[in-house]
DNA sequence: GAAAAATTTGATCATTTGGTAAAGGTTACA
DNA sequence: TGTAACCTTTACCAAATGATCAAATTTTTC
């Protein structure tokens, strides 16, 4: 190979580090608000404060940027949903997802966004791990069935009780646009973020309660 | 101006409305999927089935189609919420809501999606249509506090409860891919439509009871 | 059925975009 | 402090993209 690309001789070094996470912020920002055919390496480039060569002198393509932020993305999104335990009270196990989703959409609205955009195109890269989301998801739905088969849990399909709760945390990442737009500007802070809670903490609690 | 283009003189002719239609149609299948950064005209002229140019000839750029596509988007994508009677039953009310805009997921997911890239991407060319949007939300939420002053709903933020109600029934149009993807393959037609119908009507009629 | 209007096409253009080459500059480490 | 590995930049390329033009063809109108 004529010219040594980052991280393909040895180890890692100083440099290498920074500007690779540097560049992934940048991806993040970009990515998460444009979609994957919407951004341009330029503008990738630009927002992590680099010429483009020399952010391409550390990702050979913009896919491999994409492809590696969807990798990380996926591999933590799923954690609220495998901390719920079966022998948990199951209201308090739903509430915690809740809570714990509706913190993720607050803090990390950019990974939502990208994981939307995703979505909306089709999951094209990510066959399989909508298959292992499969069978977790799958798992965890058993779960809600033994919750519900011995009393503790108002009967209801559990796939879409966790669509809902899917739906209804990453609304206020994915759609903060709109829900700025519509609240009181005096909410502009985090406020809506309590607000959520509360009101879907009842929702849920009065909607699933035996 | 040298060149005629489509519309600018006179009337519509019978191509004229075709065309446009054919083009109009093809962009919501392009723009829906892709964004409106991420899709080509040459994509949608191949979805039309016509040559770019001839394409250009009835819009005049990219930029034309896709504002039309919103416009009409959004004219009639708050009809549901529009037809919230304060005299009607608030339990009723709401469930009719919740079924129709399921029936809008079902049978309009392209639209949803293109407002959801919209959305995604900061609604930048829609701060007008978010304003008036305001308005009638702020008109519902109004309704709904009397009707929990009146001790027929659970008291909760108004505001909240429509952004639930949007979060989850346009999450079947905007994840679909995921939807299909973790229910049984025997959902595959439209039944999880009707088991989301289901789910979700108990989960806000025992929720919102006052 | 001819004139006028509308439509379609093929060639073309400037810009943007993803990506490369090669040369010069910097860093780490012996 | 020298040098080998690593990093950065300037210049560049081919393909894709948004858009235009003039000429050719079709449709409508009288």
């Amino acid at each position: 190979m004529a010219r040594p690309r980052a991280a393909e001789t040895r180890k890692r070094t100083r440099i290498q580090r920074e500007k690779e996470d540097r560049i992934l912020d940048a991806a993040l920002d970009v990515f998460s608000v444009h979609g994957f055919r919407g951004s341009t390496i330029d503008q990738i480039a630009r927002a992590a404060d680099m010429s483009k060569p020399n952010l391409l002198y550390y990702f050979r393509t913009k896919e491999a940027i994409h492809r590696l932020l969807i990798g990380q993305l996926l591999d933590t999104w799923l954690d609220p949903l495998r901390e719920m335990q079966a022998d948990g009270d199951p209201l308090s196990e739903i509430c915690s997802y809740i809570r714990r989703k509706l913190e993720m959409a607050r803090d990390y609205p950019r990974e939502s966004r990208l994981f939307a955009n995703e979505m909306l195109r089709g999951a094209p890269h990510i066959q399989q791990e909508m298959s292992d989301l499969k069978s977790l998801v799958d798992e965890k739905a058993g779960i809600m069935r033994k919750w519900m088969q011995d009393g503790k849990l108002a009967r209801c399909d559990p796939h879409h009780l966790i669509f809902s709760i899917w739906a209804t945390t990453q609304h206020y990442a994915d759609f903060d646009v709109q829900v700025l737009a519509i609240l009181d500007p005096g909410k502009a802070g985090d406020g809506r973020f309590e607000d959520a809670a509360r009101y879907l903490e009842k929702l849920f609690i009065e909607g699933l309660k035996p």
